[in-house]
DNA sequence: TATTGTTATACTCTATAACTATA
DNA sequence: TATAGTTATAGAGTATAACAATA
């Protein structure tokens, strides 16, 4: 019998001409893992996968500026100025000036960014247990390593 | 002396509370890939991923319909409409009705499109080996086998 | 009734340029 | 003159709903 048990109505696609592109892969990957993050983390805590990123680093890293967000995340300055204006208007963060320059600012995480937080990263353990379910824990450790040397190199 | 040689006036912040999410390394790793996408072949052939991505498939899959490739790509079937329109404008595809189902259609690539996509597909290959320069031969491959590996299982 | 594909529309993300206030 | 952050705006990508033609 077919290996698929819904109607098969459409015959999939070879797509073995793409299959040795790190690009195409990272994008079916990222297909069910941002699954996975909006059933654990972005529906019930109402988070989208930059929010999410942006409470954990600050929760981890005091004193943090938006200039350092948006290194961190990849983002550009004002995408992070309406993301915290996002997290702010929801009484997650506050922004104070730095006093060594004032023209650059703290983000502080409150009372209640806080919590969410670590609501947040404890969930994501949840998360990533389903995602790499299909993985050993060698396998899962090594996946990590290799897509952290692809980002480090082309870095440099 | 610090590893970076820049002016080094933003301190990186410590990622490691989020290093042990699947989606955020491949979001990491997805950044360097796409700037690679389109240094090689975006930029040069005037070609989007998902455009890249089509001619390739096209090419190796005779009589192909856009909800297989709505399926392939992970597509929603208006988006399939518009970037078929795309194509068809730059004449590098034909759609006609299907003769066993008037519904259907079946894309082909001209001959200006199916000369695109293996120019493509060739520069495809420098691409990789640009990409996966910090990574050896044995580990590209496991590399690209555990993201399958995830993509596979999260689809079952 | 269900399915293929289209149109129209809206919503989110992302990118750029112009601005302010500080340095 | 350069930098941190903001505002405004435009562009791409993505999602939904309503529709026409066919099954």
């Amino acid at each position: 019998m077919p290996a698929s048990k819904d109607k098969q109505k459409t015959p999939g696609l070879d797509q073995s001409c793409l299959q040795h592109l790190l690009g195409y892969q990272i994008a079916r990957a990222d297909v069910p893992t941002r699954r996975a993050f909006a059933e654990h983390i972005g529906r019930p805590l109402e988070l989208s996968p930059v929010e999410f990123s942006s409470l954990v680093l600050l929760a981890f890293n005091p004193a943090t500026t938006p200039k350092q967000l948006a290194e961190a995340l990849a983002m550009v300055a004002p995408a992070v100025t309406v993301l915290l204006d996002r997290l702010e208007k929801r009484g997650l963060i506050e922004r104070a000036r730095s006093d060594s320059d004032r023209r650059a600012q703290i983000v502080s995480l409150t009372d209640a960014g806080r919590e969410l937080a670590l609501k947040a990263h404890a969930l994501s353990m949840d998360m990533e247990r389903e995602v790499l379910s299909a993985l050993s824990a060698a396998e899962r450790a090594i996946l990590i390593e290799l897509l952290q040397k692809v980002a480090r190199a082309a870095r440099a």
